[in-house]
DNA sequence: GAGCACTGC
């Protein structure tokens, strides 16, 4: 007795309608056994391989048919085993309510007819509304077409425009002030390839240019090509955007470019990041845009209309969104012949852009920077002849293959041969050849420290940064260094670097340490890139990074320390040599340095792709695996499934892949897929603020911070949470109080949060509530507004929704001794990350957790986390069946995901299955037929939601013992 | 008992 596979996407057939049938080839005669199995799946692997290369519609079908089929396979396999699962609950409703269910259904029937028809993946019986024009349009689209018809517009072009810019400069440079700002970026070496690199740009639709950090290619190029143009009499023809990966840079380099050109920004400079911008006038202009605006602005605008020039610059941090950009515009410049790419990476790795655009000519700018003397390891070492502790001979056995190997082919004899040359001490050979593995070691860092600020020969004035992997590193190393009382307030100004701690005093951070004082930077990867302080002339590099992974088989995220690349090393070095010659330390030995990867991987194959498919199906780029196959570093086709899989099952994209009604409204909020799901359902049951404060924290960060010596800030955050054993609650309690403190700045100090994020988030709440609104499913576009609010203080009803939106990510409580124990729907370990309320739960009145994030680190942990009750995930998780007391199977109740059973009787079990169909009715039809639930009269929809609504939450207000969960 | 860094008209 299963009910149908509701998911409140319009789409419950999985067989596509006029879609082409599929043929199954016919196998040659002869075949036996393995050898038939070989053929099918070469066949298969043929199949897909063809279809990709077919245009969008077709493509692709038997393989989705085959997904579904595993799918269907798995859900059979996962049925037989749920026999096995202890129930995590039941589900009690007296008869009285059972009976007014009935009524209520009953007198409901046929609220939205049309839902009946039978053709509902053509979309065709929805009502005739503004949402049905736009969605159709939208997922009958794609790019190509679009771009084909887009690109006719003719040439803007001007005179009087001309002629204006052109007098303009003409002014300017007259004046002393623009005259200086001339001197100054006269000594830049991009200056002297003006020339050139105008040329290049003139003569090429494509052009990369390479150059060192000091270059000045980032503020120098588009002024280039904006004056080239001006004076030629072209002004009007050039709109120039330039892409920054942060914000921060977005704002800086647009306020330095200003300054350079004696304007202030919204003149021919301006700037546009989320949430910010001060745009500059219409044309002659460049704008500094984070990578995310422009592939927003791709969305409605995929030609790139009246664009001029685009600039990618820091593409080769090779951040997803800039790896997709450059594929995307490989596809626009087919149909805009007109407009120009630039393409701006350091040297490393700028060759291989170039190709990657078929071979796209290449301008590399010597850049400039002062030497830094580089030492390593084994130089440390002879240094402070440190000894490593607990440090074993290498056993061997326990080695990697490829580890044993790399250690029998380079580094054992790479120590022989410094023993050999008697360079460096017997001592410093020998703790090479016992040290059991590579690692962050702390000691060395703080002796290596005690070398340089004590040696007598030692009399830098510069800045001293070291480079570690984490939080941890950083709390080790101050308090070495605080216990030690060898570096006395008085003497140094040591500052911790990372992006949850909070900013002390900015100004202390960039200003030189004054007289007989010394600066150490202890930083993350944060001063790699975001973060440049100028005075530093010392660089310690542990060679560690924390990064993140994600494994391509289960999707699990990771987050581990790693040797650094080659070029994160360079960039660290460069770091020391800004203001003047430098010295670094790698504290790994030469030979690994030799060993390292050149580059990390792209961000994109370390990264779930939920967002990135949205993205590409927003701009209308077909099929995800086929796109994804054209990137610089396409991702495995497996993690492609993984990804697509989770979409399917939220309802966002349909078993052919195409956007669901709902999954549109997804794709166009700028939050992660599960949390669009709950504000759209936030504004059907009117309680829009705690999620629309919720969302914005899970989509950017949270606004607690962290602090270096002990943590009270977890204590807060706990107070922050009220007892609603919900983190993602504490979230919404922190916007609020922030909003309605008083003394903000005291309020923040409190509760250890930051009011930078605050604000931001405050913003995003705005923002989303515009989104909201514009689709119509609210009535205002304030995100407080008291009609869309009506629910907002009912705790049981925010539950079930982040409950419904991040469903399938389920946890159970297992037991809870000393601290919560914890398994995954599927059985795997897991636990609470201390940073959650929840891991200082003693008792659970429920076993069932849903949560946002989950990352494998020294274990496997959820970030983040809400206690719901059955009946949130019976009524919005997926899967739903019913089950009756057979002979094999004395289970009466019903279950959810082919893993959580819920003991019930039969009568309930028909009744919430019945309310349940009729809320995914009701939400089917929203999501297609956006428009507000009226909670002022008594309709149908109101009702039913309102019928929930009470099951829901009386269901909270019952304290349930953990006992009868318990595992143990 | 522990949290690299970014981003979204």
């Amino acid at each position: 007795m299963t009910s149908r596979h509701s998911n409140w996407r319009l789409d419950k057939n999985s067989e596509p309608s006029g879609s082409k049938p599929y043929n199954r080839p016919k196998r040659p005669p002869g075949l036996r056994g393995r050898a038939i199995g070989l053929w099918y799946r070469d066949q298969m692997a043929k199949k897909r391989l063809d279809q990709s290369s077919l245009e969008v519609e077709n493509e692709d079908f038997s393989s989705s048919r085959a997904r579904a089929k595993e799918a269907k396979l798995q859900r059979k396999k996962s049925f037989e085993k749920l026999k096995d699962e202890k129930p995590l609950g039941s589900i009690l409703l007296s008869d009285q309510k059972k009976k007014n269910i009935n009524i209520l259904l009953n007198e409901t029937l046929d609220m939205y007819p049309s839902l009946q028809s039978k053709n509902i993946t053509s979309y065709e019986h929805l009502s005739d509304t503004e949402f049905k024009h736009e969605f159709l349009q939208h997922i009958r689209g794609n790019m190509m077409e679009n771009l084909k018809r887009k690109c006719q517009i003719s040439k803007y072009d001007n005179e009087a425009e001309n002629e204006r810019f052109l007098d303009e400069l003409k002014d300017k440079k007259k004046k002393h002030a623009y005259k200086q700002m001339q001197n100054v970026r006269n000594i830049l070496p991009s200056m002297k390839m003006k020339k050139e690199i105008i040329d290049l740009i003139h003569n090429n639709q494509i052009t990369v240019i390479s150059g060192e950090t000091g270059c000045g290619k980032t503020t120098q190029v588009a002024q280039f090509i904006l004056d080239d143009l001006i004076e030629k009499g072209q002004g009007s023809q050039c709109k120039i955007i330039c892409t920054q990966p942060r914000r921060i840079s977005a704002i800086s380099v647009a306020e330095r470019v200003a300054a350079e050109r004696d304007e202030n920004i919204g003149g021919s400079v301006g700037f546009q990041i989320r949430l910010e911008k001060v745009m500059p006038r219409n044309r002659g202009s460049i704008l500094f845009c984070t990578t995310g605006v422009l592939l927003k602005r791709m969305e409605t605008d995929p030609s790139l209309n009246e664009i001029s020039h685009i600039i990618l610059d820091e593409i080769h941090e090779r951040d997803i969104i800039s790896d997709f950009l450059i594929t995307v515009l490989k596809d626009v410049i087919q149909f805009r012949k007109d407009i120009k790419i630039i393409l701006m990476s350091a040297t490393l790795n700028s060759e291989a852009f170039s190709k990657y655009y078929n071979e796209a000519p290449h301008i590399n700018i010597p850049g400039f920077t002062y030497p830094v003397q580089e030492y390593f390891l084994e130089d440390v070492l002879q240094m402070t002849n440190f000894k490593f502790e607990d440090n074993r001979p290498i056993w061997r056995k326990k080695m990697s293959v490829g580890r044993k190997r790399e250690w029998h082919e380079f580094i054992e004899p790479y120590i022989r041969q410094l023993e050999a040359e008697k360079k460096y001490s017997r001592h410093v050979t020998n703790e090479l050849r016992n040290l059991e593995y590579e690692r962050v070691d702390i000691n060395l860092i703080f002796e290596l420290l005690l070398k340089l600020c004590f040696s007598q020969k030692n009399n830098d004035d510069g800045a001293i940064l070291i480079f570690v992997p984490g939080l941890a590193d950083i709390q080790k190393l101050s308090k070495l260094m605080k216990e030690s009382e060898k570096f006395p307030m008085s003497k140094f100004i040591i500052i911790p670097l990372h992006s949850q701690l909070p900013t002390m005093d900015q100004k202390q951070i960039f200003k030189p340490a004054p007289k007989g004082t010394k600066k150490i930077i202890i930083a993350t990867n944060i001063a790699e890139t975001s973060i440049t302080i100028d005075d530093v002339t010392t660089v310690i590099d542990c060679g560690f990074i924390k990064i993140s992974n994600v494994d391509t088989e289960t999707g699990i995220e990771t987050l581990n320390a790693e040797m650094v690349s080659q070029a994160n090393a360079a960039q660290r070095k460069g770091r020391a040599g800004r203001v003047k010659p430098g010295i670094c330390y790698h504290l790994i030995t030469k030979i690994r340095y030799d060993l390292l990867d050149k580059f990390l991987k792209p961000e994109v194959l370390r990264k779930r792709l939920e967002d990135v498919i949205l993205q590409l199906k927003m701009l209308q780029l077909g099929k995800a695996e086929s796109f994804l196959s054209k990137l610089m570093d396409p991702p495995e086709s497996k993690l492609v499934q993984v990804s697509l899989n989770l979409l399917q099952r939220l309802g966002a994209l349909n078993s052919e892949e195409n956007l669901t009604p709902l999954g549109y409204h997804m794709a166009k909020l700028p939050v992660p897929a599960q949390c669009s799901k709950m504000l759209i359902l936030a504004s059907l049951f009117s309680c829009v603020d705690p999620i629309l404060s919720i969302a914005a924290s899970l989509g950017f960060k949270e606004a607690n911070q962290l602090s270096v010596s002990q943590d009270d800030s977890d204590k807060r955050k706990y107070q922050l949470s009220m007892g609603t054993k919900s983190d993602h609650i504490a979230m919404h309690y922190a916007l609020r109080g922030y909003e309605d403190a008083e003394y903000k700045y005291g309020f923040c100090k409190e509760f250890f949060l930051s009011s930078s994020i605050l604000r931001l988030l405050i913003e995003m709440r705005k923002q989303f509530a515009q989104h909201l609104f514009d689709m119509k499913f609210t009535s205002s576009s304030h995100p407080r507004s008291p009609s869309d609010n009506l629910n907002s203080d009912n705790v049981a009803l925010i539950k079930a929704i982040i409950s419904a939106g991040l469903y399938p990510n389920v946890a159970v409580v297992t037991g809870c001794k000393r601290v919560p124990k914890l398994r995954s729907v599927s059985h795997e370990k897991m636990e609470f990350h201390p940073k959650s309320v929840l891991s200082k739960e003693k008792s659970f009145s429920s076993p069932l957790i849903v949560y946002h994030t989950r990352i494998k680190s020294s274990s496997l942990y959820i970030h983040d986390g809400t206690i719901v009750f059955p009946l949130s995930l019976v009524f919005f998780g997926d899967q739903f069946r019913i089950h009756e007391k057979t002979s094999n199977d004395r289970f009466s109740g019903v279950s959810i995901n082919g893993t959580m059973r819920f003991v019930c009787t039969q009568s309930t079990a028909s009744a919430i299955q019945n309310l349940r169909d009729r809320l995914n009715q009701i939400l089917e039809w929203k999501v297609s037929h956006p428009g507000q639930v009226s909670w002022a009269e008594d309709n149908p929809e109101l009702r039913i939601l309102k019928t929930i609504m009470e099951l829901i939450t009386m269901e909270d207000n019952e304290d349930l013992d953990l006992s009868d969960y318990d595992d143990n």
